[in-house]
DNA sequence: TAGCGAAAGTTATAGCTTCTAACTCAAGCG
DNA sequence: CGCTTGAGTTAGAAGCTATAACTTTCGCTA
């Protein structure tokens, strides 16, 4: 998976700047924050002056959104080899629990506040919906029995005809809603681990995360 | 509620300043963002040169801790005025999430990205620990039955020993427990939803929001 | 009521940011 | 070997936070 043709010592030269300033700004994302990225630090820091990033970067934004695309694209390899040496969703669970808290202001990048001028280009829903489909797989395994009456079987009802997004995998509406569910628990008990509500508290998160993880195997 | 002491014309004014500049502040961060947010924008649009807000506030950090705090109070006093009405948890969790909706970028000041150099005062976790009350109380009316030898009781047994949160709450081991569910997963939710990760999917938020409450309301 | 002191608001400035414009230089291709 | 293209430079505009020094204005008190 090197290059799709033969690439001229100039587009070689050219990404290899382009990773390299990636990596810069990955760094200092990790220490400050999204808001704290710098184009011109990054160019000091690579030994050059500040407008000649913008030989690679149009501005900012193109650089965030990059980040973000590699940041999915990252969540999405750690889950695919995580499904693909046989974990089920408690081992998917604790897979994306540990990427998110190797780098907290990643996970944010992604699913946090979002970025004011920032819109998700197509490239970056692909990566979201494949990471959705190895979430689907292991929610097949799961029995989920729905309650008859229930907003819950309303909203598998509603499901059947707003799964576009699930992009034709064969699971049932209940399997496609427990993924949903499956999504925002996960998200809500990380964000809220990440973003360090629970500091003061005392308890520990990863005892949360598991307790909340059981329930989800067995609904 | 309106001064502790008497005021002097001094203080008044300058109180009276320091709101319309929290004004000011809202209204950008409603339309920009906590990372829009500009002092010297805010006082050239109060007919003042940039400097000037320094004497109200010490820096852009102590406006923004401001602004947390008022959020952090705004939601403490909309599940108050909603538990006052007789809401239960159904009516609780609607409350806070119309709040949510109704500025989405206020939500994110309390619960999305932490900023980089911001640190909770006192004041807010105090607060917080009152939004926590609120919800405790709604939690004891909910019966919740803990499998024998499972994750989430021994997570109940692990909270007997980290309940200092809960400030002398009345509340079961179990009903802590829960009490942490729901936030968890109504910030899940809220947080996704508010962030537009659901909005190519097609389904109604609402739907899937009654549905997991519906799971909240009879574990 | 006069005046004094503190607070409020001003401009100037440093230092940071993104980003454009114009220029120089070097690398690579024909 | 030369020409084109792209990389990197400096200069500079416009914005931001924040400090310093100065002026004005307000309000309390003698």
């Amino acid at each position: 998976m090197a290059s799709t043709k033969t690439e001229t010592p100039r587009e070689r030269y050219r990404a290899q700047i382009r990773a390299e300033v990636k990596d810069h700004a990955w760094e200092q994302i990790a220490t400050a924050g999204a808001s704290g990225l710098s184009l011109n630090a990054i160019a000091k820091r690579m030994g050059m002056s500040g407008p000649a990033l913008y030989r690679y970067f149009a501005n900012r934004d193109e650089l965030i959104t990059e980040l973000i695309k590699d940041g999915y694209r990252s969540l999405a390899d750690t889950l695919h080899t995580a499904a693909d040496s046989g974990a089920d969703l408690t081992g998917l669970a604790h897979a994306m629990r540990r990427w998110a808290l190797a780098d907290p202001h990643r996970y944010f990048l992604l699913y946090g506040t979002p970025i004011p001028g920032y819109h998700a280009p197509d490239t970056t829903t692909a990566i979201s919906a494949e990471i959705m489909s190895v979430l689907l797989d292991a929610c097949v395994e799961i029995p989920v029995q729905p309650s008859p009456e229930s907003a819950g079987k309303r909203f598998a009802e509603h499901l059947q005809d707003h799964r576009h997004w699930a992009h034709g995998h064969p699971a049932t509406p209940e399997a496609l809603h427990w993924a949903l569910t499956i999504w925002t628990r996960l998200h809500g008990l990380l964000s809220l681990e990440l973003a360090g509500h629970f500091n003061g508290m005392g308890f520990d998160p990863e005892r949360l995360f598991d307790s909340e993880l059981e329930i989800l195997n067995a609904p």
